[in-house]
RNA sequence: UGGGGUGUCGCCAAGUGGUAAGGCAGCGGGUUUUGGGUCCGCCAUUCGUAGGUUCGAAUCCUACCACCCCAGCCA
């Protein structure tokens, strides 16, 4: 046998740490850190860089990563936000130990060190007006004007910073600024912004503050204070990566590194937590957690294994192009996961009346059934067989395509784990024409699905026994946005008009067999030939059985008949 | 027209001067009591383009082209 290595994928940022490592840059420390904003529930573009982040520091002995809410903005964030961070990314399965800290948390710190850059004279305070700011931080490609108030002395500026914090002036009077360089090729080096005023209660710290540090100012701090070595963060942030240097050198205090890596973008989705939120409040979908978004929450509602997400995310990789992954990866990440542990059942979406003719109509039989053909440890489990079943509606054609080989009238098909039947009459309704049932009859010698005769019976049918079926409801979920780039819209129009309009469809008359009413809610199962459905993690219960499809299954002949429409 | 990035198969992505990994998707076939699964096979003479250096270049040099990000008191 070839040595099956456990290869772990590689990336450019494991090589950087790698070689940090090999110099001792930072004592052998490996110490990393997710730092969400508390604005919105986390997606999946989230997922990859906290398996990211989190991942790193598994893979290093003694490697660490922090959870911290980077909490700067108290007007935006909430403690629901926390709770659900909290929540999404333990279920992923990642532990942050005694780590869970707050930027909110070092707003005292960060202001002794602000006093401190004041001092040096790094700081000034700024009475112009946001407006004022714009016009005189000039353009992409003319420099800047130096602000009015920007020689102030040191003491003024003390004395200004100190009254700011006091509460002296009201919301945008004054801003502390850095003096850096107004004619800088780079935007955030032309005297960025530290310090806004902001009367606005925290969720954290109240009203104790009414001074909030800027994301620039605040971020190499806590990463600092923190003693993180790598502080990996998306490409956006490359820019701000010599503002991030120059406050912690200006400073002269412990300094991590900054590495930027390509977020995650995927087709038929939306990633930007403003437009997810806009999806929330205008009521597009059912909440955060409503199946179709692209939210952990949303995810997990559909089913969707927090392994499943952890693989894909291995397997997307990482590196600093911009990138659109196709949904499919992580479809099939998931059915791989889904696959062997996902106990099977026989549902009926869209069901058919049967009458089995020739099967006596008081009987009926006991029929065993394997749980998981891929897991002989799941067992087996008992149906009940009868003289009227459900099929699947689209399971029968009276007029067969080619290569056909389900059920039509005169065909011979296997009810999976039953008998064989062949149809030989269908009932139409009178009044819509519709057809409204089947006679069949049925084989004594196919018990179990099979005769050995050498009868080749090719199809095989999911059914429910009609006695015994119990009601459910079945979302049906597909892609949220029609197009694979919801962005691309028509003039005028936004990623609103690239809505799925059938993006859930729901089937209230599905009929499953009995064993599902034992489901608990968020258990995977599989639909055996439709897909892999989840108990609704909200209203599934005895009395109403509720499932969500996750996934279809892959369908071949879906295939077979578009390849032949062409 | 300033600054910062990125360009390797339809989509991700390895590769770091020695002659293009892998995954997804797709295609063909075997097997199959899920048209599921599984197994086998196919799928970049070429790395944005054009020159150059070299015995040898996706990798080095030069020029050009395309795309992304930045002008919040958001992060």
């Amino acid at each position: 046998m070839i040595n099956e290595k456990n290869e772990k994928s590689t990336n450019f940022i494991k090589a950087i740490i790698d070689k940090d490592i090999e110099s001792n840059k930072y004592n052998n420390r490996v110490h990393t850190r997710f730092p969400p904003e508390p604005n919105g529930y986390l997606h999946i573009g989230h997922a990859k860089s906290i398996c990211l982040n989190f991942g790193i520091a598994e893979s290093y002995p003694g490697g660490k990563c922090n959870l911290r809410f980077d909490d700067t903005n108290p007007v935006k964030e909430e403690e629901e936000y926390v709770n659900s961070i909290i929540n999404d990314i333990k279920w992923l399965g990642f532990d942050w130990e005694d780590r869970l800290f707050f930027a909110s948390d070092y707003f005292q710190q960060m202001y002794e060190y602000a006093l401190e850059l004041i001092k040096k004279n790094k700081a000034f305070v700024d009475d112009s007006s946001a407006e004022e700011i714009r016009l005189s931080r000039g353009t992409l490609t003319k420099p800047g004007i130096e602000s009015p108030y920007r020689n102030r002395t040191v003491v003024e500026n003390l004395d200004l910073f100190k009254k700011m914090k006091k509460g002296e002036f009201p919301d945008g009077s004054k801003v502390l600024r850095a003096k850096i360089d107004m004619a800088s090729g780079n935007i955030n080096m032309r005297d960025p912004v530290m310090y806004r005023i902001l009367h606005a209660s925290h969720h954290r710290t109240g009203n104790k503050w009414c001074i909030y540090p800027t994301y620039d100012w605040a971020h190499g701090l806590e990463d600092s204070i923190e003693s993180i070595t790598h502080s990996i963060c998306t490409l956006e942030f490359e820019d701000h990566r010599p503002l991030y240097d120059w406050f912690l050198d200006q400073l002269g205090i412990y300094h991590p590194q900054q590495i930027e890596f390509a977020r995650l973008n995927l087709n038929y989705t939306i990633m930007s937590k403003r437009k997810l939120l806009r999806l929330v409040t205008e009521k597009y979908v059912n909440g955060w957690d409503d199946p179709r978004m692209p939210t952990l929450a949303g995810f997990r509602r559909k089913g969707f294994t927090p392994e499943s997400i952890r693989d894909f995310a291995e397997r997307i990789g990482v590196a600093k192009s911009d990138n659109v992954v196709d949904y499919a990866l992580l479809e099939h990440c998931l059915r791989e996961d889904l696959n062997t542990r996902a106990l099977r059942a026989m549902v009926v979406l869209n069901p058919l009346k049967v009458i089995i003719e020739n099967y006596p109509e008081d009987k009926v039989e006991e029929m065993e059934a394997e749980n998981n053909p891929e897991d002989q440890n799941a067992g087996k489990r008992i149906i009940h067989f009868s003289n009227e079943i459900y099929i699947e509606r689209e399971d029968f054609i009276t007029d067969p395509p080619k290569k056909w080989f389900r059920l039509s009238p005169g065909m011979e098909v296997r009810l999976k784990h039953g008998y064989y039947i062949t149809c030989t009459n269908v009932i139409y309704d009178k009044s819509s024409g519709e057809i409204k049932e089947l006679r069949c009859k049925y084989d004594p010698n196919s018990k179990g699905g099979w005769t050995d005769d050498g009868r080749k019976v090719k199809g095989t049918l999911h059914w429910v026994s009609a006695k015994h079926a119990i009601d459910a409801e079945i979302r049906l979920y597909d892609h949220l946005f029609l197009k694979e780039n919801p962005e691309d819209a028509s003039e005028g129009k936004d990623f609103i008009e690239n809505l799925n309009p059938d993006s859930l469809q729901i089937l209230k008359n599905a009929k499953a067999e009995p064993s599902l009413i034992n489901a608990k809610p968020g258990q995977n199962c599989q639909f055996l030939r439709q897909g892999y459905f989840v108990a609704d993690l909200k209203d599934f219960s005895k009395e109403k059985l509720v499932f969500n499809r996750t996934t279809g299954l892959r369908d071949t002949w879906a295939r077979i008949v578009r390849s032949q429409d062409v």
